[in-house]
DNA sequence: CCGACGTATCGTATATCGACGATAAGCGAT
DNA sequence: ATCGCTTATCGTCGATATACGATACGTCGG
């Protein structure tokens, strides 16, 4: 090991283990940050919070995408617990999970 | 059966349209969040942030990945400019790049 | 100059995403 | 019961992510 370089301590200090307590953590922000690591779905999701409660398949128009491909992307985002879908009579509406995206907040906030 | 819809004012107002200037935001949101898509550039950022500075090649170490799959993590955080390298002597050290972290947090506080 | 070492890139195999059209499934109204 | 509307799922295709080993690049030490 070629120790001490010289004046190295402005670079890659000594290095206190990080245990592997945060990989549980790093597995729910990565969840989350997955649901928004694409540009459709942080648009619907700017979209949901933009009218303050829920919307249907206006979302497949305001965005220029495929019914079906709105319809993916909503699952992702409903799978990692960012929007809820209620059904209301022949039409669904979604809304953010209020909770699970204090969590993301939080998450990222806290880093 | 007919739950009551009657007035459907609980659900899918009528649409203030959204319109397209936070596509922008949009977009950047998506790249910042897409850097930590993945539990282990979460632990990455993580094990940048817990020694205040920066790192070098430890983080292979640390994560259980060939060396070459942690440069390519590497790559894509630093990419989407989460993260620095900067070149000390033979090695590299990587640290968190404050303001693009700032951002996030800013983007993500934002909704 | 030449190895030793740390890092980046290349090449490649597999898995998954992102998009679409087509089709199924659920609900309301006729 | 049937039709029409809305949404979900299926099947497919191209593009890309992820993982790895092998290899090229750069820097220090002898």
């Amino acid at each position: 090991m070629v120790k001490a370089r010289a004046d190295s301590q402005k670079c890659c200090r000594t290095s206190e283990k990080l245990a592997l307590p945060e990989v549980a953590w790093a597995e729910e922000l990565a969840k989350l940050s997955w649901a928004l690591a694409h540009p459709a779905r942080v648009r619907i999701v700017l979209l949901l919070l933009s009218r303050t409660s829920c919307i249907c398949g206006e979302i497949v128009e305001e965005m220029s995408l495929a019914q079906s491909t709105v319809s993916q992307h909503l699952k992702i985002l409903k799978e990692a617990g960012l929007v809820q879908g209620e059904i209301d009579g022949p039409r669904v509406c979604y809304c953010i999970n209020t909770p699970a995206m204090a969590k993301l907040k939080k998450l990222v906030a806290g880093l």
